[in-house]
DNA sequence: ATGATCTATCGTCACCGCGACGATAACCCA
DNA sequence: TGGGTTATCGTCGCGGTGACGATAGATCAT
């Protein structure tokens, strides 16, 4: 082996859309280094913790989600020599996609922890904001050719509400009429339920529910590149 | 902090293109643990050492190639609290991409590597199995939407030798009338040079040069799924 | 009540990229 | 000189998409 050993902890890109804004979860850092900043929720691995168990016990520590409905996937590593000045730290980057949360975060033990929309969340602590752009970026080049925008949504959900998602992430408007064209006509992305959803302006909207599908062929298209 | 502390080790997906065979670059451990097995190329990350050092530090001690022309990314990381008997280690597996090297390793210092095809590699000691098998099926998917593809090539090469690349990767036949169309009709991805190849049977082909493009817009279509 | 407005949903049409496959070009070899 | 082989160019039909019109069914203002 070797003396030179490593601290490893695992960050977490936890995002969500909140009134129309792709936001992320933030805690603010009551301890140095950093101290008063914005930081990406994490912590070390414990002992007899794999990567992905200590990922899924920060998650539900700073949510309080239970294990269905989400979606949580390792990004990449970070061990940038001087990237914490407290010594060597290796982070690994998790991504997790959650519905828009009623409660804002209960249970949350990390009492400063709070929804931030991405756009404006310049000058987090460490290298997080490297690891909060790849994960932003991966969530928009997934949701191009799988299902994982259903993760955004609640258990039930519209065509509306799915189309809402693609806008946010890629913050580009999508046209209604071929949108609910594509996403209707890929077998096993939505299941119909019976309810349509009341009190809204204008038609009701059918409910949906998750279909089994994962991939999507061909792809969804974003405008630009 | 804490007293959880990992040794961090960089292991090396090296795939090559050799007689039509997509293949990895493993090397036969000398010593316990999984002695005499077969491995990925790897070492431990070095004080002042980001991953992306230490993979390119390795990936030229293994290959003796020069920077140019070759792929380098990060995979992902394994910290499972059992995959090293030695202790808690992590490994951040990298996937590279080099063309078919002419002289086999030459100034490789580790004696024993050698191109295996992907094919039958199974048995490979610690968890390198599945690093193997996420690496290849990373580099699969990508030169499905990016020009990768030609980091598998020689600085001049023909459409029926990048051709020949995409069969050996995705272990299915194309048609060479429609992957010419797609591969010359995509901006940026070819730049044809002055010369012809000769000396094979059949018409003399047209050599070309990797263009800027890195994308593909439309991708390149599997047959499967 | 009644029309305006809003959203959901269904249809139409032209275009483009792709798969299938025919045709031609330019080399080697016997 | 012809046959085999590979490279390269064309053609045609189909399916998915973008642009956009039309209809359904609710709420809202007056």
């Amino acid at each position: 082996m070797r003396g030179n050993l490593f601290a490893v902890a695992v960050d977490l890109v936890i995002l969500t859309v909140r009134a129309g804004a792709l936001s992320a979860l933030l805690v603010r850092r009551g301890v140095p280094p950093f101290e008063g900043a914005l930081a990406l929720p994490g912590g070390f691995v414990l002992p007899n913790e794999d990567l992905i168990d200590t990922a899924t016990r920060e998650l539900v520590e700073e949510t309080g989600l239970t294990v269905a409905g989400h979606h949580l996937e390792q990004l990449a590593s970070y061990a940038a020599p001087d990237r914490d000045p407290r010594g060597r730290v290796l982070s690994v980057g998790h991504l997790a996609l959650v519905p828009d949360l009623p409660e804002p975060q209960a249970g949350s033990d990390a009492a400063a922890s709070a929804w931030h929309p991405v756009a404006d969340t310049a000058g987090l602590a460490f290298d997080h904001d490297r690891i909060l752009a790849e994960g932003v970026e991966r969530a928009r080049a997934k949701i191009e050719y799988t299902t994982l925008a259903a993760a955004f949504c609640p258990p039930e959900f519209t065509v509306s509400q799915l189309r809402g998602i693609y806008e946010a992430v890629w913050g580009a408007e999508l046209d209604p009429r071929n949108f609910q064209r594509k996403v209707t006509g890929t077998p096993g992305f939505l299941v119909p339920t019976e309810r349509l959803v009341t009190g809204g302006r204008g038609r009701p909207a059918q409910l949906f529910r998750r279909g089994p599908a994962t991939a999507l062929h061909p792809p969804m298209l974003r405008a630009d590149a």
